[in-house]
RNA sequence: GCGAGGGUUGCCAAGCUAGGUUAACGGCGCAGGGCUUAGGACCCUGUCUCAAGGAGUUCAUGGGUUCGAAUCCCAUCCCUCGCACCA
């Protein structure tokens, strides 16, 4: 009877002996393999979706170790940036959802929350959280080497890598148009968001008409419509402030003046308006000089653009139908729609048609917003400038909005106004979100066309796996631009060279990878003492390290480890980081480091669902990974997560899914200790031992591409399948042999890097020394693979199938099945067909042969069933057979086998020795099988 | 909208890059049987429709190429991810 199976105990039992053994140092004997993950932002519990992230990087470094690769496998904390900062403001207010989130969902201690006001206290606790629960998981994590990105040491080295970046002029200033909370006094992302994520920052060219001493401009997002504008649009409701705009006085809505204040505008109001007191007035064509008559429309909106708006009749749908509004009224009559662009499928006056064939009865019906798309759209692709348009006439509308653009910024004093599409966008402080030009910023030059082209020359030279996602970091690298590098507020190293900004989180973890390989060194030494020279020296092999502040033996053992590692070989992170992480990373080695330093490979993740549905901690979807270890068993966990996807595709957990992988291990438990005791031989041993070379070596071609669901396919399904197999093959009443040793003993191997807690026990149990965690790696012998064996048990597994479902077609008690083997001509004539390149012609080449052909219609029915047959059959087997098959041999020395399985008397028979007509029916590999 | 990826038999999911191993791996679920009480534990069998080992209809939809297509080509529909101040 076996030992019983107590997940728990076993997993405390391990775990001691793994953690020192873990730490990975330089071994000057072995090849180094130096993975890494994405490292977390602690500021909540790990769900099971983050579990994969980081166990299948530790099923891979299991494996290469077991392979005789020193691996490093290291973890990290990134606390830079601001969120935690916004959780402990909110915990401290007392935020009733962010108080349920922590104190529920994430079951931290009421003394502990209490602390939670300090953003510090937050990440560390979760970090060694964290930590805890990795280790629970059995990661082979070297935890000397943990760090989180706010230790001096750390903001040293993040000083040392801009010290070079900024040196290069990869670090501008600039103007940026950003999201930007007044409130908050902060650029705001989109998960800052409360309300309208969806909205962008669109836009607008300022028309400028003049009106007497003063100029109206109009936002347009179609500065080439402006020939065919009729007339401007006022609101009557709305008070307007005449305004010394840059030193132009003009007059806008009382909104958009704010507006332009925070887009670097100088605005000094001297006076109101009311929109009334406009109507009817008239203003300056800019390029005609024509009078252009204002006119009211409420549907003007003094919160978008300038507040006031010129009007195309001929192809804005809004305008056409607020004019014919008004002309219903009988008010100016006189204006006539401008047409300006030809679109193929619409008429002179495109605005007039759509509005008119949809029947819309008046300016506020809700499918206005929908033709205007419709339109625009149509214009934009399809439609071209007519004769009204002066030097523009015959222009693609696309090309004229460049020209229009450029001719209004560069020569009429036009300026770009950036609004929001939306106008609900509500920062999380609760307070409305505005589009500010930040002038005074730091951006990451990542559009320099240089970089950009090192890093296209660079993606070849980097393993991708899955090979899809090649495409998207091309992708991404042609879509960068300057990003902004740095915050006002937050976790983080502050700007060496302008020390009121931190470099924001994406910024400064882009070569940390390199900080590993050190990390456990350079915490011992004082912060002060690691100036750029010094990392220059370790990381570059810059300079004299007699003369630096660190003492020289110090600096050449970092220099040595970091070089002994150095290239990392795989990056593990999640695909949503393609875009920019990952990306940025390649940027910046390929800025700091030289060719032979540069990444070698990246492993990216698919997403994880929890019973069907997305993961969200804010929706409460989420299950802990510390529950699913506690409940199920690190190792369960472990399986489901690398088994039941490959790690690029979506895997959703289940619990019952959960539950049927346990009972794997279970099995496995059982069968490995059931067969300790086994001793003897039988013949179906050979067939056993050879298929574990094939499932040897099917497993570790498929660990080795990172493809873990198929390696378990292989050391797990496949073994057991296998085992079941050669248990039917036994001779009666023998529960196993010896052969099963070998079998148990790969077996604990291959799946050790899954499985660890439960492999290493089975191990010891199995009378083995030392760890399993560090034993060889089973390696196929060729010597050892019996194809004539495969191909006879193939024959036979074959066979039975064939009598069992012929024996359920029959409604007969049968007693006897009689097996009637194909004569040796057919096998010539699959011999043939086997060989045939075109078998559509293959039966003349059948009867080409003198002997075949004295068979006459046997032998075509032959050659036409055999071609039907080879194409049923996978082709490796097809050469087996090809090579012979002594069918007679296999079948007579398996009767008893045969006869067990079928319950009945089993007769083998040449089918050229009998009269029996069914026998004529058999091929190679395939009998003719009678049962009566 | 733009970019990347995907739609396979009740569910999950192989296979599709190099067309004939494919009615289509494997797992889950379900059904029947066994384990000489019961079973959520284990084992066996079955699981598109008919059927002496065969045949018919299937791999989002509609076309096409081919002796032959889930696999190649075209069009359409649907889904997921990314689209930037950031975890």
């Amino acid at each position: 009877m076996a030992k019983e199976f107590v997940m728990s105990d076993i997993e405390q039992e391990i775990r001691k002996t793994w953690i020192p053994a873990f730490e990975s140092n330089p071994a000057e004997d072995k090849e180094k393999f130096y993975i890494n993950v994405a490292f977390p932002y602690p500021s909540g519990a790990m769900h099971v979706g983050h579990g994969r992230t980081y166990i299948v990087p530790d099923v891979v470094a299991r494996f290469w170790r077991m392979r005789g690769m020193q691996v490093l496998f290291p973890m990290a904390f990134h606390v830079t940036g601001a969120p935690v900062l916004g959780i402990a403001k909110r915990i401290a207010n007392k935020d009733e959802k962010t108080l349920k989130l922590y104190g529920g969902l994430y079951r931290v201690p009421q003394e502990t929350l209490d602390s939670f006001t300090d953003p510090i206290v937050i990440v560390n606790y979760f970090a060694d959280e964290y930590e805890r629960v990795m280790k629970q998981l059995g990661l082979s994590i070297d935890w000397r080497r943990r760090f989180t990105t706010i230790i001096p040491q750390y903001s040293k080295f993040i000083e040392w890598q801009y010290s070079h970046i900024y040196g290069q002029g990869k670090v501008v200033k600039g103007e940026y148009p950003v999201r930007y909370c007044p409130n908050c006094d902060q650029p705001v992302g989109d998960h800052d968001l409360l309300e309208g994520d969806s909205a962008e920052i669109m836009h607008f060219v300022f028309v400028k008409y003049p009106f007497g001493e003063f100029f109206i401009p109009t936002a347009t997002l179609r500065p080439e419509t402006i020939f065919g504008v009729t007339n401007l649009w006022v609101n009557p409701e709305v008070t307007y402030v005449k305004a010394e705009v840059d030193g132009e006085k003009w007059i806008v809505s009382r909104e958009a003046a704010e507006k332009l204040r925070m887009q670097k505008h100088t605005v000094i109001e001297t006076g109101m308006i009311s929109g009334a007191d406009l109507v009817d007035k008239a203003a300056t064509h800019p390029i005609s000089g024509a009078a252009v008559p204002i006119l009211p429309a409420s549907f003007v909106d003094p919160d978008m653009g300038s507040g006031l708006v010129m009007s195309v009749p001929a192809h804005a749908p809004f305008d056409y139908i607020a004019l014919r509004d008004l002309q219903q009224e009988g008010k100016y009559t006189d204006i006539v729609p401008i047409p300006l662009v030809t679109v193929p499928g619409f008429g002179r006056i495109p605005a007039q048609e759509i509005v008119e064939k949809n029947k819309i009865p008046h300016q506020d019906d809700p499918r206005m917003d929908e033709l205007t798309q419709e339109l625009y759209t149509a214009e934009f692709s399809k439609g071209k400038l007519n004769e009204n348009c002066g030097v523009h006439a015959g222009k693609s509308v696309r090309a004229a909005r460049e020209d229009v653009t450029r001719e209004f910024v560069d020569t009429r004093g036009s300026i770009v106004f950036h609004d929001m599409s939306e106008q609900r966008v509500i920062c999380r402080c609760g307070n409305r979100v505005y589009v500010k030009i930040l002038d005074d910023q730091w951006f990451l030059n990542y559009a320099d066309p240089v970089w950009k082209e090192q890093i296209h020359a660079q993606l070849p030279k980097v393993a991708m796996v899955p090979p899809e996602v090649r495409a998207e970091f091309a992708r991404t690298v042609d879509w960068l631009k300057e990003w902004p590098c740095t915050r006002r507020v937050g976790l983080g190293t502050r700007v060496p060279w302008d020390p009121k900004w931190l470099f924001e989180p994406l910024s400064d973890s882009t070569i940390y990878m390199s900080y590993y390989t050190i990390a456990h060194k350079i915490t011992g030494i004082d912060a002060e003492k690691l100036t750029p020279a010094v990392f220059d020296y370790i990381f570059l092999g810059i300079g004299d390290c007699d003369v630096l502040p660190v003492d020289a033996d110090t600096l050449k053992e970092l220099r040595s480890e970091f070089l002994y590692w150095y290239p990392y070989d795989y990056r593990f992170s999640a695909k949503d980081l393609i875009s920019n992480h990952l990306t940025f990373q390649l940027f910046h080695h390929r800025a700091i480091f030289p060719d032979e330093l540069q990444p070698k490979g990246m492993v990216v993740f698919g997403m994880g669902l929890l019973n069907g549905m997305k993961m969200s901690s804010s929706k409460g979807n989420v299950f802990l990974l510390e529950d699913a270890a506690n409940e199920f068993g690190a190792d369960t966990v472990r399986m489901f997560l690398v088994g039941s996807a490959e790690p690029w595709q979506d895997f959703d957990w289940r619990n019952e899914l959960v539950l049927s992988v346990k009972k794997q291990i279970e099995r496995m438990w059982q069968i490995v200790l059931d067969s300790s005791a086994a001793s003897g031989s039988a013949p179906i041993d050979a067939w056993l031992i050879s298929r574990l070379q094939h499932r040897i070596d099917a497993a570790t071609k498929a660990l080795s591409a990172f493809q873990t669901r198929q390696a378990l396919q292989e050391a797990y399904n496949g073994i057991v399948s296998d085992l079941a197999w050669y248990r039917r093959r036994l001779p009666e009443g023998s529960s196993g042999t010896a052969a099963l040793h070998e079998v148990t003993s790969a077996w604990i191997r291959l799946m050790a890097p899954v499985i660890p807690y439960t492999t290493e026990k089975l191990w010891s149990e199995t009378g083995h020394a030392g760890l399993a965690s560090f034993a060889p790696w089973p390696v196929a012998d060729p010597a050892l693979v019996n194809n004539a064996v495969e191909v006879s048990e193939e024959l036979l597994q074959r066979t039975v199938e064939d009598i069992q479902s012929i024996l359920k077609l029959v409604q007969i008690d049968a007693v006897k099945v009689t097996l009637f083997v194909a004569p040796a001509w057919k096998h010539e004539v699959f011999g043939i067909v086997a060989a045939a390149e075109d078998k559509r012609n293959v039966v003349k080449t059948v009867m080409a042969d003198a002997g075949l052909r004295s068979k006459g219609k046997d032998a075509t029915d032959a050659a036409v069933q055999t071609v039907k047959l080879i194409h049923s059959l996978p082709p490796e087997l097809v050469a087996s057979i090809a090579v012979g098959v002594d069918e007679f041999a296999i079948f007579s020395a398996a009767k008893e086998f045969l006869e067990r399985e079928s319950g009945l008397a089993v007769e083998v028979v040449a089918a050229e020795s009998s009269t029996h007509p069914k026998g004529r029916m058999a091929l190679p590999f395939k009998p003719a099988i009678v049962v009566e």
